[in-house]
DNA sequence: CTAAGTGCAAAAGGTTTGCAGCCCA
DNA sequence: TGGGCTGCAAACCTTTTGCACTTAG
């Protein structure tokens, strides 16, 4: 139990969720690997049934405690959601992610006339992995 | 029949790919939307069955005529690769993309250990378009 | 105690594949 | 003319849903 795990259940408290056996795996999972992991990852390492994985994905994405990152080609990835902003990098062949810090100071956000606002964004780089390459 | 689809077709040829009218009509639609569409989109205008509408969105993706973008929460959806760089901005809400172009001059590609090349890069912004807010 | 959450199984969707016939080069 | 492509249908995999049971608060 790290300070990361409690930090994060307490996350799931204060939204007005339940602390579940099936939660707190979930996020060790996560904390765990350090990289976004697919849902069939999840799924794989724990004893959580597929269909509560699922749930829980969709709850804690929109609770903000965990972000979806996708990379071109490849499905979707969740992580926990860290406290600083950073960018991502993308294997273009087997999909993994891994975070980086960012390293140029941010534009403004843009404008554009057929969206009404433009809240936030995403950088991802996308190369080869060294098992990959 | 514009410019952008004989320079389109030409394309397809240059890989040695034939140019059927299912990849005709494939590149018009998405010449016509002027907006990345899922397949399920694609499918749905044309009368191109759906197994080769997948079929050729693989093929013409990998051959680089075609550019796969994805937004957090919602499929991928598919564009006509442009000759220039440029970004993207998603509705949050209903996962439509529209493209922009670059408004600050990029950084250089960052470098990490786990990755061997690092050759690419895509930034994505996020917000509610003028039907969704 | 009781409503939220879970597991299981079935249903619903989305994507891939095999194969016979078609058609571009 | 022949091999790449297509349409159709079946198979496959992913995701969602219904329901009875469990459990966190």
């Amino acid at each position: 139990m790290t300070q990361v795990h409690t930090a994060v259940y307490a996350k799931i408290q204060q939204h007005g969720l339940r602390l579940t056996d099936a939660r707190k795996e979930i996020v060790d999972t996560l904390s765990s690997a350090g990289e976004p992991l697919t849902i069939q990852d999840i799924a794989g390492v724990t004893d959580v049934d597929q269909a509560t994985v699922y749930r829980n994905i969709t709850v804690l994405t929109s609770a903000g405690i965990l972000e979806e990152i996708n990379a071109a080609g490849h499905g979707a990835r969740y992580a926990l959601t860290p406290d600083h902003h950073h960018d991502h990098v993308a294997c273009k062949k087997c999909g993994r992610i891994v975070h980086i810090t960012c390293t140029l100071p941010h534009a403004p956000l843009p404008k554009h006339k057929q969206f009404a606002s433009i809240d936030h964004h995403e950088v991802t780089y996308y190369g080869l992995c060294t098992t990959c390459s």
